[in-house]
DNA sequence: TGTACATCAGTGAACGCGCGTTCACTGATGTAC
DNA sequence: TGTACATCAGTGAACGCGCGTTCACTGATGTAC
């Protein structure tokens, strides 16, 4: 019973592994296999597919960027102190699961269908989810639904913008200063929705 | 010499297309010689291998994406008067070359590793020539590099995520609500642009 | 604790298929006269 | 304008290879007694 355990971990490792090479449509199951140290055909005692395989591993990345959020709204902050920590959480999070963050990129628009789809449909329940967090710090109050879901938006698209750059900066260095453009493109967003409803 | 002409483009053509699916990874030179009606090894007459087609279409789809900046460029415009029309010129833009937008979406993440640097060195020219426009803009006089690299930056992106969901849409409809969406971001980008200097 | 047994993870041979690439070729296109 | 000829786009056979999937099997793991 262990044994089957470890075995599938080894699968899912490896797939993810060689996924970040391009995309999950270009993994083959004898690869997948080969890596692992079993034969192509024991492959199916765990998965009925390399994209059904896929479908766990979207699970398992999304885990990761949920995560991100949690940390973000441990301190329970206010609009301004979310800023400066937020990167760095993103930060800490993406150097722990930067193959988690990858896939998501990847997968999103270039994985198999079924996987892209499922991609997709996890993103929206992030928006909706950081939308909620959002509607919840003093000053957004009066926000409409629409307004709220925007600025998720544009938060998410932005965290998976800043992560796909922090996962292909080639060098620690860049990373400083991929994480001040990230604070001060966050900061031009909130200061943009601060003054949002009065303008409006 | 002509006929050498017709098929070279019937060639692109279908790579892009059969790409469309995935990404260009997933393409063989088999499938693309059958679709376009030629025996495999004439493929060869034309391209060293698909990796080399796929630079050919990176140059064509960014001919495309500055065909935005061009036009939203042309009617010299305010900071306000912007942001309303350039979400409609994109939207005309990705209708007209759907194709060439997605496979910049697709291929950036997720190409062959030479045709993903070359979008990746694309976007970057892009961001820069955004940045230069964005500073002749009356009210950006004392602005930093620094910011405008960091504006034109969460430009693009929010840009590039916007042709996205254009393409996904799946219905006419959905593209009133996300032009509108897009719209109320790009706003609230520009608010906080606007007030940026004011608080920092 | 020791043994007999059931389960099922992993094996290995085999299949037909599409892949990229080589090579010598053929015949349509377009030019020189 | 008509013909002879050079170029080179497209052909077709052939190669070795990795692919996903089938099937009957074996032997390690973990359980019942």
């Amino acid at each position: 019973m262990e044994r089957k355990e470890r075995t599938r971990r080894a699968i899912l490792d490896t797939a993810l592994d060689l996924s970040a090479d391009t995309s999950l449509v270009a993994v083959s199951l004898r690869q997948v296999a080969k890596d692992v140290g079993i034969v192509p055909t024991a492959f199916y005692r765990h998965f009925a597919s390399i994209e059904a395989l896929g479908l766990e591993l979207v699970d398992e990345s999304f885990a990761s960027l949920r995560a991100v959020l949690r940390d973000v709204r441990r301190p329970d902050p206010s609009l301004k102190e979310l800023i400066d920590g937020s990167v760095d959480v993103l930060a800490e999070h993406v150097d722990a699961r930067r193959a988690h963050f990858g896939f998501i990129a990847r997968e999103r628009v270039a994985g198999p269908p079924a996987v892209r789809e499922a991609v997709r449909h996890q993103i929206e329940l992030v928006e909706r989810e950081l939308a909620t967090d959002i509607a919840r710090i003093p000053g957004t109050e009066n926000w409409s639904a629409d307004d709220l879901r925007v600025l998720s938006k544009l938060m998410v698209t932005s965290m998976v913008a800043t992560a796909e750059m922090l996962i292909v900066a080639p060098r620690p260095e860049a990373e400083t200063e991929i994480k001040d453009s990230a604070r001060t493109q966050l900061r031009m967003v909130l200061v943009g929705a601060v003054n949002w409803r009065s303008e409006t």
